[in-house]
This record gives C-alpha cells, sequence and structure tokens, in this order.
RNA sequence: UGGGCUGUAGCUCAGCGGGAGAGCACUACCUUGACACGGUAGGGGUCGUUGGUUCAAUCCCAAUCAGCCCAACCA
C-alpha cells in the first residue's frame, strides 16, 4: 500500500474501496487447509444468506460480529477460516423468478406465463441464470462490509460438490430408515402448490367467527332421537371452518360429560351432506369449550387426524391441492375454499342447521413465503424420522458439550427438541435438489440412490422404466449439512480435519430450530461430532421505535445507504456497542452518525501526531534504535508521570478488550475503546503532550514516541471492529515493520505492510502503574477544580487567574512543584505564590481545595469577578458536603453497621467523614468571608 | 395455557449488594495551532409499584402492574 497524506477529515468514501480490494489481492484473508505447528485453527461458517438476496440490517449484524471474532483469532495469529457461501433458498427464489416470468407475457391460454408453460428445464435453466446476475450482489455488499471472508471457498448449496453431499445424507438417512416416504397430514399451502414444514407454516392473528352448526341425533337405525320435550335432538357444534364441515367423519364429546351421556352410542346426520357420523367420546374435548362438542374432520386438523387414528375412523379429504373443494365436496366441488365457506353457511342458515354466528378472534397458519393461508391436508411426502437425531443433538446441550449464548436459549431448544415431529422434506418446487428416488412402472418400488440406477432395486427392471421422484429437498436440508459439506464431506479432506468442528456459530434466535438444531443432528449423526462447540445468538434489528424492519412499513434501515453516508466502521462499531442487548437492536442513525464523530476524532488525532513530525515543529524523528516497543520498556520508569499514565490506562484498555471479545461480550470491548480513545487519549493525553511538544528536545521525541506507541497499539486493538479507518491510518504511520503471519507462510505468501495481519495487542503488567495513575488523577482533578471555577463565573479562558497556594504535607508540595508547568499550562494559572500552611486567608480570597495530595489554592476574587456568583458555587459545594456529611453519619450512627458491616468499610467510612468535616469547615470560612464582602 | 425477556435521565441503553453512569438531546460560554463530525462547564433520575431478606437493596427473593417474544393451542 501506497502511504499518502491523511485528508482534512474522515471521508471513508475515499479509501474503504481500495483498501478491501488491497488485501484481497494480497489473500490476506486465506486460510489454510493445514495449521502451522503449535498454531490454532478458528473457523467460523457464515449463515448463508440466500442467493439472490440483498443485504439487511440483520445480515449487517451478524457479519460485524463474526468478522470481529475473525479478525481477532487472525491477529492473535490464529489459522483463521471465515467460510463465505449462500443458499438457493428453494422458495424464496423460485417465487422471485416465476413472479418475473409472469411480467414477461401470457401463454396460449391468455394467461401471465407460468412455470409450467415453460416446463421444468427451461423454467430451471431461467433460475440458474437468474441466480447467476443476482448471486453476486449480496457477495459485493458482504465485502463493503469490511467482511474478511476466504472468498477462494465460496459455497452454494446447490453447486456439485454440496449436492453430492446431500445425495449422500439421504441415501444414507434411508438406508438406516430415518427417512421414509408415508400418507400423512402436512401444511399445505394453495399458492405455492407445495408441502410446508410446520416452521413454515406461521400463526397468525386474525379475525374470525365462530359458527355454530346443529348436527341432528339419530339412533342405530337412523330414527331421530326426541329431547324430554319431544323435538328432535340435535347436537351443536361450534366451528371456525365450517367448509371442512365436508369432511367431518365423527363428532366427539367428553366420556364424563354428564349433558351428552345419553347421547354416547349415538349418531348424528351430517348436514347438507346426509352422512352418519359416529359420537365418540375422548378426553381430548374441552368440556368447557363451546358447547362441549366437537366435530372432527381428520384430513383437514392435525388434532382430528390423531384422534381420527385413536378411534379409527374413516378420512375423507374434500379441500385440494388446487385450493378448490374436491369431488368429495359434491355440491360443493370446484369451489375455492372461501367460497365454498360462504355457499355452505348460506345453505346452512337456509336448511336451518346454522344457530348462531359469533365473532372471534384466533390464529391462522399463513404460509411464511407468501402469506396464504396454509391447510392440512393428507398427502404422501418424504419425511426424515426424528427422535432418533433429536437425542444426541439434546445430550450434546445437556453435558455442556455445546454451549448456548445467552444461556437462557438452551431452554427454548430442549422444548422444542424433546416435542418435535417428523420432519417432511419433500417440497413440490421446481428450484432445489430434486429427492434422489426413482420410482419403477412395472412393480411400482422406489430405488434410492445417488446417481440415477439402471436397474429397479426390487424387480431388476432396467432404468429405463425408472422415473426420478418430481419434488424437491426442502431448503433447510442441504442448510443442515452446511458446517461439513462446505469443508469438503463427504470426501475426508484436510480441511475437515483442520476445521471441523468450527469454532462458532453466530446466528439470530429466530432459525434456531429451522437451522441450529437441524446442524445439530446431522453434523452429530455424519460426523460423529458437534458442528460447532459454542453458539452465539444475537439480538433481531428494529427501528428506533422498536418496530421489526419491513418493506410494508417503509420503516427499514439500508445499511448499504448507512455505508455510502458515513462509512463502514461506523456502522460497524454501532452494532458491535449494541450487540451485547438482549432481543432487540433498536437501530437509530443518530448513533451511526455518532460513531462517524469517533471515527474523525480518532482520524484527527493521528493527524495530530503527523504535524508534529512537520518542519515547524522540529522535523522528523527517527525510530529509535532496537525498535520502539523496546524504547518504551527500557524508559518506562524514566518517562514523565502523563505518559506513564496512558501507557498504564492503555493496558487497562488491552485487558478489557481483551477479555470482552473472549466472553463475547463485544459492547463491552467497544465501549472501553470508545471511552479510552475519546476521553483519555483525546481529551487529556494529548493536551498534557502539547506542552512537552513545546518543549522541544528530547522531551518533545519523548513524547512523538508515546505517542506513536499508543495510537499504534490502539489502531491494532480497534482493528477488529472498525477494519477501513485503522488500516489506512495505520499505514500512514511512520516505522510500520511488516506483518508476518504463520498462516502466510503455509500458504506460501510473503509477509505484507498490514494492519490487519499485525499481532494483536497483549497487556503488559510492567507498563500498568497505580503510582502514575494516582498523580496524573489529582492533576485531572485540580485542572477540573480551576475549569470549574471558571465556567461558574463565566471567566473567560484567556484571562490568566492569580493564585497562593499552599500544600498540607512536604510530598503535596514536591507533587506540586513537579506538575506546575502542566498544571498552569492547563488552568491558566498567572502568578502562583506559595504560603505557608496555617497563614491567614485574606479578605476577598475564594479557595479551591483537593485533599489527596492536600493542596489549597487561594483565589483573590477582587479584579477577577463579582462576589456573588462565586458565593453560588461555593454555596453548592458547600451544601454537597453538607449533604455528603449527613450520609455518612447516618450510616456511621448505627450500631449494626458498626458491628455488623466489615471492618475495612468501617474504617474508610470514618476517614470519609473526617475528610469531608475539614473540607466543609474551610469552604464554609470561605463562604463566610464572601458573604461578609456584599 | 406453558416457557422466557424487558421496565434505570427527554431518547437509546450500560451497571446489578456499599451514596446512580454513558451516548444522543438540552442550557451557557468558547471559532484556542488535531478535530465545530470540536472544546469547557452545567441542568436533568424517590433505578415500574408493593412487600421481604440484609448492618446496607437499583442490584437478591416474592407479589403486582405494564410492554414484548417464543412455543402450544379451545374446535
Amino acid at each position: 500500500m501506497v502511504p499518502h497524506e491523511l485528508g482534512k477529515s474522515f471521508e471513508p468514501q475515499t479509501f474503504e474501496t481500495s483498501i478491501y480490494e488491497f488485501w484481497e489481492k494480497n489473500r490476506c484473508f486465506e486460510a489454510s487447509d493445514q495449521s502451522a505447528p503449535g498454531q490454532e485453527s478458528f473457523c467460523i461458517v457464515i449463515p448463508p444468506p440466500n442467493v439472490t438476496g440483498v443485504l439487511h440490517m440483520g445480515h449487517a449484524l451478524t457479519n460485524t460480529i463474526q468478522d470481529i471474532l475473525i479478525r481477532w483469532k487472525r491477529m492473535h495469529g490464529d489459522n483463521t477460516l471465515w467460510l463465505p457461501g449462500t443458499d438457493h433458498a428453494g422458495i424464496a427464489t423460485q417465487t422471485q423468478v416465476e413472479k418475473a416470468v409472469a411480467k414477461e407475457g401470457k401463454n396460449a391460454a391468455g394467461r401471465p406465463m407460468s412455470r409450467h408453460d415453460l416446463g421444468r428445464e427451461k423454467f430451471i435453466e431461467r433460475v440458474w441464470k437468474w441466480k447467476d446476475e443476482q448471486g453476486s450482489q449480496i457477495k459485493n455488499q458482504l465485502k463493503k462490509m469490511g467482511s474478511s471472508l476466504d472468498w477462494s471457498r465460496e459455497r452454494f448449496t446447490m453447486d456439485e460438490g454440496l449436492s453430492a453431499a446431500v445425495r449422500e445424507v439421504f441415501v444414507r438417512l434411508y438406508q438406516e430408515g430415518l427417512i421414509y416416504r408415508g400418507e400423512r397430514i402436512i401444511n399445505w399451502c394453495p399458492r405455492c402448490q407445495t408441502a410446508l414444514s410446520d416452521l413454515e407454516v406461521v400463526p397468525t392473528d386474525r379475525k374470525g367467527h365462530f359458527w355454530h352448526i346443529a348436527y341432528p341425533v339419530v339412533d342405530e337405525q337412523g330414527n331421530p332421537v326426541l329431547n324430554a320435550d319431544q323435538t328432535p335432538a340435535r347436537l351443536v357444534i361450534a366451528t371456525t371452518r365450517p367448509e371442512t364441515l365436508l369432511g367431518d367423519t365423527a363428532v366427539a364429546v367428553h366420556p364424563e360429560d354428564e349433558r351428552y351421556l345419553h347421547l354416547h352410542g349415538k349418531k348424528v346426520v351430517l348436514p347438507l351432506v346426509g352422512r352418519y357420523l359416529p359420537i365418540i367420546t375422548d378426553t381430548y374435548v374441552d368440556r368447557e369449550f363451546g358447547s362441549g362438542a366437537l366435530k372432527i374432520t381428520p384430513a383437514h386438523d392435525f388434532n382430528d387426524y390423531e384422534l381420527g387414528k385413536r378411534h379409527d375412523l374413516p378420512v375423507v379429504s374434500v379441500m385440494g391441492k388446487d385450493g378448490r373443494i374436491t369431488a368429495e365436496g359434491g355440491e360443493f366441488a370446484g369451489l375455492k375454499f372461501i367460497e365454498a365457506r360462504e355457499a355452505l353457511v348460506q345453505k346452512l342458515q337456509e336448511q336451518d342447521f346454522l344457530l348462531r354466528v359469533e365473532d372471534h378472534a384466533h390464529k391462522v397458519g399463513l404460509c411464511q413465503r407468501c402469506d396464504a393461508v396454509a391447510e392440512p391436508i393428507i398427502s404422501k411426502q418424504w419425511f426424515v424420522k426424528i427422535a432418533p437425531l433429536a437425542e444426541p443433538a439434546i445430550a450434546a446441550v445437556q453435558t455442556g458439550q455445546v454451549e448456548f449464548s445467552p444461556k437462557t436459549w438452551e431452554k427454548t431448544y430442549f422444548e422444542w427438541m424433546n416435542n418435535i415431529r417428523d420432519w417432511c422434506i419433500s417440497r413440490q418446487l421446481w428450484w432445489g435438489h430434486q429427492i434422489p428416488a426413482w420410482y419403477c412402472s412395472s412393480c411400482e418400488g422406489v430405488t434410492v440412490a445417488k446417481t440415477a440406477p439402471e436397474k429397479c432395486d426390487h424387480c431388476q427392471a432396467p432404468g429405463s422404466q425408472l422415473k426420478q421422484d418430481e419434488d424437491v429437498l426442502d431448503t433447510w436440508f442441504s442448510s443442515a449439512l452446511w458446517p461439513f459439506s462446505t469443508l469438503g464431506w463427504p470426501n475426508s479432506t484436510q480441511a475437515l480435519k483442520t476445521f471441523y468442528p468450527t469454532s462458532i456459530l453466530e446466528t439470530g434466535f429466530d432459525i434456531i430450530f429451522f437451522w441450529v438444531a437441524r446442524m445439530m443432528m446431522m453434523g452429530i449423526h455424519f460426523m460423529g461430532d458437534v458442528p460447532f462447540n459454542k453458539i452465539y445468538l444475537h439480538a433481531m434489528v428494529r427501528d428506533e421505535k422498536g418496530e421489526k424492519m419491513s418493506k410494508s412499513k417503509g420503516n427499514v434501515i439500508d445499511p448499504l445507504t448507512l455505508i455510502n453516508q458515513h462509512g463502514a466502521d461506523p456502522l460497524r462499531f454501532t452494532l458491535a456497542v449494541m450487540a451485547g442487548q438482549g432481543r432487540d437492536i433498536k437501530l437509530s442513525v443518530d448513533r451511526v452518525e455518532g460513531y462517524r464523530a469517533f471515527c474523525n476524532k480518532f482520524w484527527n488525532a493521528t493527524k495530530f501526531f503527523h504535524l508534529q513530525l512537520e518542519e515547524a515543529q522540529g522535523g522528523p524523528v527517527a525510530e529509535p534504535v532496537g525498535g520502539l516497543k523496546n524504547w518504551i520498556f527500557e524508559n518506562r520508569r524514566e518517562l514523565p508521570a502523563q505518559h506513564q499514565w496512558i501507557l498504564s490506562r492503555l493496558q487497562r484498555t488491552i485487558q478489557t478488550v481483551e477479555s470482552g471479545l473472549e466472553k463475547f461480550e463485544l459492547n463491552v470491548a467497544a465501549q472501553a475503546l470508545y471511552q479510552f480513545t475519546w476521553q483519555e487519549f483525546c481529551d487529556w493525553y494529548i493536551e498534557f503532550s502539547k506542552l512537552f511538544l513545546r518543549e522541544g528536545g528530547e522531551r518533545r521525541v519523548q513524547t512523538i514516541y508515546v505517542l506513536r506507541y499508543v495510537l499504534g497499539e490502539l489502531m491494532q486493538l480497534m482493528h477488529p471492529f472498525m477494519p477501513f479507518v485503522t488500516e489506512e491510518l495505520w499505514q500512514s504511520l511512520p516505522w510500520k515493520s511488516l506483518s508476518s503471519h504463520p498462516t502466510r507462510k503455509q500458504l506460501g505468501l510473503p509477509d505484507l505492510t498490514t494492519l490487519m495481519l499485525q499481532p494483536f495487542p497483549v497487556a503488559q503488567e510492567d507498563l500498568i502503574n497505580d503510582e502514575a495513575e494516582r498523580m496524573v488523577s489529582a492533576i485531572q482533578l485540580i485542572v477540573e477544580a480551576f475549569r470549574n471555577f471558571r465556567g461558574e463565573n463565566s471567566i473567560s479562558p484567556k484571562v490568566e487567574i492569580d493564585v497562593k497556594y499552599c500544600a498540607g504535607s512536604a510530598p503535596a508540595d514536591a507533587f506540586l512543584k513537579m506538575h506546575l508547568a502542566q498544571i498552569r499550562f492547563m488552568t491558566r494559572i498567572g502568578k502562583l505564590i506559595a504560603v505557608a500552611p496555617g497563614t491567614p486567608e485574606e479578605g476577598g480570597e475564594s479557595m479551591i481545595r483537593i485533599s489527596n495530595p492536600p493542596l489549597e489554592f487561594r483565589i483573590q476574587l477582587k479584579g477577577l469577578v463579582n462576589a456573588d456568583e462565586e458565593v453560588k458555587r461555593v454555596e453548592k459545594e458547600v451544601e454537597k458536603l453538607n449533604a455528603d456529611l449527613e450520609f455518612v453519619g447516618n450510616k456511621l450512627s448505627q450500631e449494626t453497621f458498626l458491628s455488623r458491616a466489615p471492618a475495612a468499610l468501617v474504617e474508610k467510612e470514618k476517614a470519609r467523614q473526617a475528610e469531608i468535616l475539614s473540607k466543609k469547615t474551610e469552604m464554609e470560612k470561605v463562604l463566610a468571608r464572601l458573604k461578609a464582602l456584599k
């Protein structure tokens, strides 16, 4: 990278793209299949975004978090693999392409073109074309985020290798009896024309109705049963879906429900249809709800299906896959479900079966992709037998082999895994992995194989008589294999040996069941080991009002817009700071702007350093002989306290950042960086440094060394969070060393001058210095007290203040003398005269006092300010002291506190009381004198 | 109906047994030689409510109110 002069301010657009290209061109992101001896390996597989998707805030969050962890580990010298790739996203992608096709023209019948008009082969060709056109979009967007993904290993769920893995898994599970084909009740989306898994149906609140329908009761012979008053007996049933009545095959009551004891064994006549239905008893029926009688439609309700199996009821399918009533529906056949409902209700009313209609709020299952009402229907589908796979996946979490963070999600995981139903994996789509099963036209047997079989497994009929299953697999089937299929499985590759199990899985809690649980099951089953040891679940990104971002609400904050406006680094930092939060991240543009200001601050701090090397400031400085780091260590006890202080504070920051990253508390780490950089380094250290720099000579050189050292360490420390700006600034620094990384040696790549491969800072105990911290904190107290005095009295910073000082001890006197120049520089004290302790104050004098070390500063107000404001300031101070005193006094007057609280605490409180009292006495005297002046 | 989360300054959130913190917003002053994407000073909170444990509770426990999420649903 060519060093160049830094611009006036932080302008991310001017360098982000070229920096990413520099890294990529020099293969900085690449991992080695084989780690160097002694080198740790660290691997995260990206949760594959939809291949045709666009980057949204959720992607921005997860990829920021992952990139931070990856860059941190990489800088620590690990062989670090962050594996990129995309998901073919069956339904989502197919729907997109179908829409595009529909817009292109009409078919022979004058309807918009559909996939059926194109035919399977042509349509799939179209999807591939679409994928090729759109697929690079998300990739480029990830690059804009600064994601250090190893692009040389990019995978796609439908590429050749992964498809082979899918077939391998399918065949093996089939052979083990864990995949089977069967006729079951499943969720069906009439619009997408496919089966859905339980997870793909979203129960949604809907306002509906409760139709109360009377079913006439008859006896064995079909004669009407009469009530006591000789009216015909009728059983009243309430339903929210009257059209399913056509498929009723029984009516159920609770066996102990006294209202219906006399009806046991009787039958009812199904209104409009005339079919006789048995009245059965089952404890599943809730006596309290509705009339206590329940119509049973085994073909179109999951509970009824189970109940039907228990009571051996016939199954009548009346709702077809095409969204219309089947021939079983008699006169209603061919109507759409919603039309059938209206027609049926009308008929019921006409024939006096409908007693009443109530409003009723309930939940309706909607298709996750298209929001159409999904209907339970009976259909022949492929299923994965889950229980045997779930068992070890549950155990892995129970034993702690796999840990969730936050831990509370483990409960959710167990809850679901323990109640899991078999997974319906076949989809009546065209885009996806076609099921590797072939049906024989002569014996109707099924042959399951990785490649098209040459003959039927059962009757040996030739391959020409075999026809492959038309269906494809659920997208999540291939995603479940992601942690090992992407590393080359089913081949036994070196990459698998090095990187499986992967180190961390970072994803959203919304796909624990869709993805995480299934990877656990498949990983354990096929690899004999868990796919990852730690599962980090991040929060959902919402808008500033806490609402889910969605296109329809128009509240989407587009990460790319933010990156273009403010840069990738501010966005990343914002997300990192917010990553620690519970379940929701409320993102506001204000925050991003705030962290842009932070980047600018750091930018200018670096510029400040550069300015000190200009001719006017004394010219360039040579790198210390033996290197900067050595110089810092050798001189660490010789330097002025301010330098020792910032070096010490830096070590504490390194500690916080490192432990924050280790504990996955990115917010703690990011906040420590922010706080140190702005409040300690910029606000104090740079201000301290100005005096030394002005002094010139040795003092100047020392300061330049320390500035350079802290800046360098800070850039390394911040790099995982803000890779672009730190690299840009680091490249501008003098005395850079080549970055040597074991992975590059493994790959046969040369060393390179880049921050991203510099070592991550390690806290040096030797540079931690409590004494320097105490001293500087005293300087800060004094400076702040003077600023407060000026502020409250509205004294211009230009006015110098003459001061008498009185040191309460010899060390205090020495301290002041040592730091006088600095204090004077920062407080703009004019004349300073020492007075002996006990010297009486003069009229018109106010006072600034600190306790440690004991120092007081007397300021003559005459000719400086009107005493009124100062009286207010001192009054406020006395007030505060009084409150403090009362508080401590209360505490110390409690016998129980004195006897039961730790002795050290009691002592501390006593000392504090004495200190406050002495200060209060002094300040009250000051106040009295000031008031006397008026 | 279960399971879980949240309630702290106007806003967004840290803190989680020894006198309440940050950022943004707000007020006043300052264009000082890194930075006005800046500096300095300041105002602002009985830490949802009520009990309990403790010498001491924003923090632990219980109840309660409010909001949210997940899972299962009563047809």
